[in-house]
RNA sequence: GCUCCUGUGGUGUAGUACGGUCCAUCAUUCCGGGUUUUCAUCCCGGCGACCCGGGUUCAAAUCCCGGCAGGAGCACCA
């Protein structure tokens, strides 16, 4: 009797199931990527891509390609250090490069020949119908004029194209699908189209250009992408792809997506409306600590980690969510509590004078609580010290790590040095030890600064410290002889 | 208008293909308590949810029908 196992007989907890949902398909060479428009640096939307793609590729031992989508040159034109930037958020996110680089642009040969292949086996053609005109023809379900002309027409059109003769907007080459689908955005819908604007990388050598739709269907099989996530704005993408993929008789790739995602903190935000906020001088750069870029989350001082963290606890989900950036700063908490060293930083300094005759000249306080980073800080103490003005009473307080006092006026008495009773402990700065500093803690769209001052002590640029009783802050430079620190979070 | 997607606590998420083991999982937030010479970390506890209405069934978060709500696409943007 007593070997039954006695678990057996206690109820069952149902538990969450960890991890990423396994992929569907033919998962033996797995083929992933990621494919972001160079107009700005990556966000912390496109981090949900990067995270949840390069997880899939690890655990299915494949590759992931990173693919820039830059064949349009006007209405979100590349910006030529964006290449160079998105590899290297890529980089610091996955803590590796992506197997394979590709830019569309450089890849044109291939788009143009295959949009001349699909014109002259006649899955597409070219279409001289204005915008507003063709709208009303996929509007009432009726082919357009240009629909059943000869494909040796359509051909020499494309040779018009391509020369340089036809001007923008004269016209387009559309994927011959059926424009009766009861699926408005799938009827002969536009592959390629002419623009003059020179690209920033590759001039004006092409004058026709592929869209989102053909190009990435080309370069998608091109690269033998087995598996595309994408978010789900995108479902129609895959359905007109999937038409092209039969005319041209290749097999689409499985397609998963995700939802809409909104963060709290940020609202709306988009690479372009950053990009003129910048221009216009509303915020200082792409790293600007308000921003919702990686490089700003770098600069703060979050963990890549802490996004793998919280995208993997979101998961792959077609829901749209709103998110908050608590959570991240949670999942962050955990990772930098143990390795940062401690440090004070004393806003709004109040000068505090001890009278007490026999005062200890030294203070010693641990570089990390829980003695994770062994060692001490060590400063010198005068009759000078400084408290923050939020502490400052009139009354008993003591000072961290160091004595019991008791303050009149301005002066201080020590009480003594071991902790007597239940006052209330502060951070507090010897002269000898402070230094001047400025704390940036962005707030919505302002920016907050703290004046203060922060404890001189091997402090080193580039560090994220944890001030106690304020919070986590990274110092970000040393501005003749001022040190700026920007907020992180608490 | 047409086409499509999604609805589980404040925010996310598991469970939904094969209905019972779900008086519904976990994380985060919030509240309370403990450890701590930080208002940090850590530990313990608590509040809190199956969009609505029908139907099928002994039994529905799960299946069916009908609503409703939110989001997306129908760009010569990505």
């Amino acid at each position: 009797m007593e070997k039954i196992d006695p678990r057996a007989l206690e109820r069952e907890k149902h538990q969450k199931k960890e991890g990423l949902r396994d992929l569907p398909g033919d998962t033996s060479k797995v083929v992933l990527r990621f494919a972001p428009n160079p107009n700005g640096p990556l966000s912390i939307g496109h981090s949900r891509g990067v995270v949840i793609n390069s997880k899939y590729a690890e655990n299915y031992d494949g590759k992931i390609v990173l693919r820039f989508d830059d064949t349009d040159t006007r209405v979100k034109p590349p910006l030529v250090e964006a290449y160079e930037w998105i590899e290297e958020d890529f980089e610091w996110l996955t803590g590796r490069s992506a197997d394979i680089v590709v830019r569309a642009s450089e890849r044109m040969p291939i788009y143009l020949d295959r949009a001349e292949k699909m014109i002259s086996e006649g899955h597409g053609y070219v279409c001289q119908c204005g915008a507003e005109e063709f709208r009303g023809f996929r509007e009432s379900k009726t082919d357009c004029p240009c629909r059943d002309r000869e494909i040796v027409e359509s051909l020499e059109d494309w040779k018009t194209m391509n020369s340089g003769k036809m001007k923008e907007g004269d016209a387009v080459v559309r994927v011959r699908t059926d424009m009766s689908l009861p699926n408005p955005a799938l009827r002969d819908w536009p592959a390629l189209r002419i623009q003059h604007l020179p690209h920033p990388t590759v001039g004006d050598k092409y004058k026709v250009w592929p869209l989102l739709d053909f190009q990435s269907a080309v370069e998608d099989h091109e690269q033998g992408v087995t598996h595309i996530i994408r978010g789900k704005d995108l479902m129609d993408s895959t359905r007109k792809q999937t038409l092209l993929y039969e005319h041209f008789g290749w097999k689409y790739p499985e397609t998963l997506y995700w939802g809409r995602v909104k963060v709290h903190e940020f609202g709306g935000f988009s690479t372009s409306g950053m990009s003129s906020s910048i221009i216009s001088g509303e915020y200082s750069g792409w790293e600007d600590p308000r921003l919702p870029t990686l490089r700003a989350l770098r600069r703060r001082g979050f963990e890549a980690q802490s996004l793998i963290d919280f995208w993997g606890e979101i998961g792959l989900t077609q829901k749209d969510i709103s998110i908050s950036m608590q959570t991240v700063e949670s999942f962050n908490s955990k990772i930098i509590d143990k390795i940062c060293e401690r440090r004070f930083f004393v806003s709004n300094p109040v000068p505090i004078e001890i009278q007490s005759e026999n005062k200890p000249n030294e203070a010693k306080i641990a570089r990390h609580p829980d003695g994770e980073i062994p060692g001490m800080r060590k400063w010198e103490i005068d009759n000078l010290i400084f408290i923050q003005e939020s502490d400052f009473i009139q009354g008993k307080l003591r000072l961290k790590d160091f004595a019991d006092i008791e303050i009149t006026g301005s002066d201080a008495e020590i009480e003594g040095e071991q902790r007597s009773d239940d006052r209330p402990i502060i951070h507090w700065l010897s002269e000898k030890i402070s230094r001047e500093a400025r704390m940036f803690v962005p707030e919505g769209g302002e920016m907050r600064e703290l004046v203060g001052l922060i404890e001189d002590f091997e402090l080193r640029v580039g560090e994220v410290y944890q001030f106690e009783r304020v919070g986590f802050a990274r110092l970000d430079r040393i501005d003749n002889d001022v040190v700026e620190l920007i907020w992180l979070h608490g």
